[in-house]
DNA sequence: AACTATTTATAAGA
DNA sequence: TTCTTATAAATAGTT
């Protein structure tokens, strides 16, 4: 819907994915609108910005409304942390309370760092260690993120500086060619296996530029 | 986006509406996955048909823990509507405190579960990593551990149950020979070998007699 | 479920 | 950010 094809992969420029995701969440939150009103259905939207800014869009009934059904409809429930966190009220104002509840998260925090982990049952080591795996992959690929980011803005500088130097030398009638440092060709391949202990989290077909529909969205999609 | 204006209206037929929504869910689905992907954001959708049936949408990181996210991300939105009470007085230091340790700690637990990454450095970031790369390893092991100790006892109380079998069958003079089930055997091996990713840190605990490993616990020690 | 005429969304540019 | 514009995409009505 542009005057280019969109690939689907994150788009690096900053700015343009800033833009972009303006642009895309007024339209991600005006269908989300329109199919609300115009085939009767309960929508709730929710973004978080790559910054952590929060957006949300709910129909008719409250967002509230709609998770709490979510939530109903999903599972039976699932008892966890967040039941405890959450009406423990973050809001309270007694002393003892916040005192609990500091000591709480930082129960959870040294569980995360793999400490304090005698009390846990065998079911809630399971669960950790699913999500500390998960929150790991997270990590690593932010860091290949920052890597590329600061792998692209290295090359640029290295161009300018050469483009220097190559002023300065014409400037001074010394037209001997300066091999440049093209480091640059590697960066995506670099990058993406960067991962420190040789995992590789990001998409394996590494230069490949555009991405498949996955599975599930095709099955949400055909199925009905 | 179609042969007719769109009229923000509730369509009536209730064919067209049902086709209308198969239509626009599959396009809000893309839309969402599309924003998720370019824009590296975080994006929920959940949507009932009239019918009640449900279909959701969650990026990357599960649906969980974006509506975790959220409901972190909105109750932390008022906390300065209710400054009670006053009467708590000299207290009231306290109490900022408190809650900017809360606060601290929140945000260290969203850090090491892969979340609120924007703000770190690339140091920071591989600091994190690091923490979270060991204690990984601890869980495990102590996941290894727990396994390890309740297939023991498991294998204890099987013993006993072969036992009580054996009396009774001696007692009524029933000497046919019951192949008792050794599947036991590799017990040991099944083990070692199931340690999520491979690494079994623990240390062989003596040849057990036989056991059978109960089909879930063989699931989760071999999934991962 | 396919097709296609149109409307809509939006990428790029200013 | 906002506006404009050329184009890609979504989709309403049709088959």
């Amino acid at each position: 819907m542009g005057r280019g094809r969109v690939t689907l992969k994150r788009i690096e420029n900053k700015i343009n994915r800033q833009v972009t995701f303006s642009k895309r969440r007024a339209g991600l939150l005006k269908k989300s609108h329109e199919i609300s009103v115009l085939c009767d259905a309960d929508v709730a939207l929710i973004v978080f910005s790559t910054k952590g800014k929060l957006c949300e869009y709910a129909s008719n009934s409250s967002m509230e409304r709609i998770l709490e059904r979510y939530e109903r409809y999903s599972h039976a429930e699932m008892p966890h942390t967040s039941t405890n966190t959450k009406s423990q009220g973050i809001l309270t104002s007694d002393h003892v309370k916040l005192n609990a509840r500091i000591e709480l998260l930082q129960k959870r925090e040294r569980n995360l760092m793999g400490e304090g982990l005698e009390s846990l049952s065998l079911k809630e080591i399971q669960s950790l260690e699913q999500q500390i795996d998960t929150g790991l992959k997270h990590i690593r690929l932010k860091k290949n993120q920052l890597m590329l980011d600061m792998i692209s803005q290295l090359q640029k500088q290295i161009k300018e500086e050469e483009k220097k130097v190559t002023q300065h030398e014409s400037e001074q009638q010394t037209h001997e060619m300066m091999p440049s440092l093209h480091i640059g060709m590697l960066s995506n391949r670099v990058a993406f296996q960067a991962g420190g202990n040789g995992e590789v989290e990001e998409n394996p077909r590494g230069g490949q530029p555009a991405t498949v529909i996955p599975a599930w969205m095709v099955q949400h999609m055909t199925n009905k």
